[in-house]
DNA sequence: CAAGATTACTTGGACTTCCGACTATTTGCC
DNA sequence: GGCAAATAGTCGGAAGTCCAAGTAATCTTG
């Protein structure tokens, strides 16, 4: 049963009616939320014919761009930007069901690589396709909307702190 | 440990460079994800004092914007747009902190009511005044970078079929 | 007016995420 | 060298979300 009306809407003007400030940015806010919810829906809608759920294709997808399609538990945990506790649940689905494999690190003991399977690199790359078809759940934002937001969150990111403020580094990257 | 760069936009060219199509829309939807957990942290930590988490204090709210200061449940679910199931999870922590308290509806034997209770009004303020004191989160966002996000977010919203694409109802709206 | 459909809420279960604590290993430094 | 500090991963537990199914009450319709 839709609503016939936008409920963040709404709620932005009994904010102000109540004059509890910032209602703009209650309003971002909130609408973030409900976006990240439809995101979510429609993403591992797409994925789950593939066996899989967003998080896991996350990991999946950064495996396959290691030059030997395996990485410590550790640095997915950083690039994916997840608890370290969540790439061992992570890691633990993809494995049993044979996406993915854990190797002991060749020369550091603590460290557990996990490594990507024939398996795990087909299913990543149907569902990366699945993905791009359904425009990544963005249907219904055009393309300037689509990298306006992508700029503001860009702000946003930065300035919690995910990356420095500093302009890219002049070296070859991140590797 | 933060990064040294910015692991979405490294997602992106990874993207391109293996032809996985949709990359602006990847990068989108990722930072959308990313900009859910930052806020939804922020928030927490903000209305952790007060005893609430970003879900029941939207709950509040809605009650406190009510004339009577009571919502059917059902009603909760759909204007916060969630799973009916997480509503009685919500109400069941409200109820058991004194913050709301279950009534039956007058009419309806089906239908159960929240009512805010005093000292849930009182937390619903406070915590409305820690959230505006951080900005809701969105620190490091301006305001244009705000208000074009919600802009493009009501687009998704909308698409989503959470509200209709007509203009405003010239009805006196919603109550 | 009675059976079937619909609506309202709750329960039980699966999943995901985080936090705190713990073990094992490696690194830094006196 | 050897001990403290830092690092890597896992486990147990608390939360939150959703789905499927179940109970109770109301509505619809022939």
């Amino acid at each position: 049963m839709p609503l016939s009306f936008d409920p963040i809407a709404e709620a932005r003007r009994n904010w102000e009616t109540h004059g509890w400030g910032a209602a703009d940015r209650m309003s971002a806010a909130t609408s973030i939320t409900r976006a990240h919810q439809i995101l979510l829906h429609r993403i591992d809608t797409a994925l789950e014919p593939h066996g899989l759920v967003f998080s896991r294709f996350e990991a999946l997808a950064l495996l396959s761009f290691s030059r030997t399609g395996s990485l410590p538990l550790g640095k997915i945990g950083d690039r994916l930007q997840v608890h370290p506790t969540s790439v061992t649940n992570t890691i633990d689905r993809l494995e049993a069901d044979g996406l993915v494999a854990r190797v002991p690190h060749p020369t550091d003991r603590r460290t557990t690589l996990a490594e990507l399977t024939d398996s795990g690199r087909r299913a990543v790359t149907a569902a990366a396709a699945a993905l791009a078809d359904i425009g990544y759940g963005l249907d219904g934002m055009s393309d300037l909307e689509t990298s306006r937001t992508d700029d503001a969150l860009m702000a946003l990111r930065q300035a919690a702190g995910d990356f420095p403020p500093d302009p890219p580094a002049r070296t070859t990257g991140p590797h």
